[in-house]
DNA sequence: AGTGAATTTAGGAGCGCTCCCAAGGTGCGT
DNA sequence: ACGCACCTTGGGAGCGCTCCTAAATTCACT
């Protein structure tokens, strides 16, 4: 970077002081909206911006918002899902003139990694991304008492603000769904269990056979792991049960992506042979084949809103510890089958 | 964040100056390696870490690198292939003990933006993600003398650093293998042309065809821009014409699951009705009905060498200036029809 | 032991801002 | 006209580091 002006130089071009400069800087009221115009002038002509480093340091304040990503991250980028999250972040970090720091917590962190990054005031606050049940880094940053919003609530901690979606009304939805379509030999493949998203589908799952009566079958939920990998495997081990469901609830479009490869392999139709409902409504589902009746949940806004809750938390303390859940709903595509039995909902 | 303890402490509860602790902190080399080894020993068991902004401040260095991606940024992150790029940049920066700032250019910048986020020193340097060719940043940022690395290289301004894959030869490769399977009548599905890889792949399905002496039609070259739904469109077009391809050669995997689901949509079997090759080799490439026969190219890697590109360049200006091709090579899978025509390779 | 060079350490002077406090202006009421 | 608010403005004092210079220490060698 060139070694642009100093707030000293424009405070001279403007013939005021530093201060007033810095007021017009901060949106300060008191300066003369003459002299507010003139000073801004000599600021765009110049292309000035203040040294972010010397402004932190002087206002313990960075305008960043950390966005931490856990540990499982090889799998996780590649799930277009977390491009969403990203994306929603961003945007609205933007709008509200921050700027945004992308870490990534690896396994293999030296020890002292977590004090680099948190205790270096890098950011005013951090977001971070729907992590394991049982991540250490977490109950270090409530005991640090570090700004925080989770994307995706956390069982334990209820002590802290999260966004997230009802995953298991989703979930139930998706499942009533078939069940109305008449089915009632219903498989599930389940994220992770160490995350809440995972359990919390799986118990919607549950909650949907139990209020219509059907018997829980334990070998009909197979888990996996969000990944492509594990859906066209768990798949493949629902389609080879002595007896087969006649439909399956999938957690993620990602893993359904996977299943449906297992179910053509298998040399079955759908919906006829096995109707599927997912989770996510990615883009992918509906140019999937056949397009996937898939429970929506706004992804991007499930990041807008985290930067919302947290932004705004920095100065309403009311907001520090509000639990925000967005709505899904279900988008009945071809996947389920619904187009032939149909208007039975 | 908890008013953490400062150097002055440190040194004081190390019994050493402020400077010491500050050389340990930078491993300057003149510290005897007892008093190095008691001054780490109050940082770690104070989890001391120095505020970034101070130190910025006075050293003039940030330790973070900025990623810009560029305005289309709707489009880009339901993308998996942003999705590894940013992990392969991520991860790198984090090994190189550095931070990573995330921004994204929107097209309803407000002015002076530029300005804000490149003149406020944010970050030592900038990967910039493959933009537009006549993205309006890039001239600014050379004329600024901001150190920048491009993902994806840039046709006009040859005097950057860049990290790219060779487009031209991967493509190639991919429509080579096509015309060896015995296709004379192959189409394409570009990426957007106001983009160097949807150029370069373009060129290098004409330089296949005139090396293999077929006459280039140019209603069998379609435009998309690396969407599902292009591809959708654009196969619909290609599959619609009078005469149709044997063979379709397809600029991203994203544009192929909307181009498999035109060609499902058609009636037609793969690679029976039509061959398929694709670029990219993202996970679902695999997953796709039928495997995509694909070009592969070193996503992950792509944003990791750039990431190691631009820190050389810091101290080291003969690496400011390289241009690094990574190598493709072509994934033969299923849509190719390779499997039963085979062995001509 | 004594000298000089090399190594290690301490402290001063900023880095470029914000924020506080006090000084200077302005307008009102009487 | 005068005084007393209130609104603007200017300058000092840091924010917590790094870097430079000079002093203190160490060590090798005579």
């Amino acid at each position: 970077m060139p070694s642009s002006l100093h707030i000293e130089q424009i405070a001279e071009l403007a013939g005021v002081s530093r201060s007033t400069v810095s007021r017009v800087l901060n949106n300060h009221p008191s300066v003369r909206p003459e002299v507010r115009q003139r000073v801004q002038r000599v600021i765009d002509e110049n292309g000035y911006a203040p040294r972010a480093a010397a402004r932190s340091l002087a206002s313990r304040r960075t305008q960043v918002v950390g966005l931490l990503i856990p540990r499982s991250a090889g799998t996780i980028f590649s799930d277009p899902f977390f491009g969403s999250v990203i994306q929603g972040v961003a945007e609205a970090v933007q709008k509200r003139s921050y700027f945004l720091m992308l870490s990534m917590m690896t396994a293999d962190m030296e020890p002292g990694f977590y004090n680099r990054i948190l205790k270096g005031g890098h950011f005013d606050g951090l977001i971070m991304l729907s992590s394991d049940i049982d991540d250490p880094i977490l109950p270090l940053l409530i005991r640090d008492q570090m700004p925080l919003v989770l994307i995706g609530c956390h069982p334990f901690f209820q002590n802290v603000a999260s966004v997230d979606v009802d995953n298991r009304a989703g979930a139930r939805e998706g499942v009533v769904h078939l069940i109305k379509l008449g089915h009632r030999r219903i498989g599930t493949i389940t994220g992770p269990l160490h995350m809440v998203a995972g359990l919390e589908r799986r118990d919607g799952y549950k909650q949907a056979l139990l209020e219509a009566g059907i018997p829980i079958v334990p070998e009909l939920i197979v888990t996996g792991d969000f990944t492509q990998e594990s859906g066209y495997q768990r798949m493949r081990e629902l389609l080879a049960l002595p007896v087969r469901p006649t439909a399956v609830f999938i957690a993620s479009d990602t893993m359904s992506v996977g299943a449906l490869r297992a179910i053509h392999e298998a040399g079955l139709n759908i919906p006829e042979g096995i109707a599927v409902v997912s989770f996510d409504d990615l883009p992918v589902a509906s140019y999937a084949n056949p397009p996937l009746t898939t429970v929506y949940q706004p992804i991007v806004q499930l990041g807008a809103s985290a930067v919302e809750l947290l932004i705004d938390g920095f100065d309403d303390p009311q907001r520090r510890l509000a639990q925000i859940r967005l709505p899904t709903h279900l988008v009945v595509r071809a996947s389920c089958g619904a187009t032939r039995y149909a208007l039975e909902t």
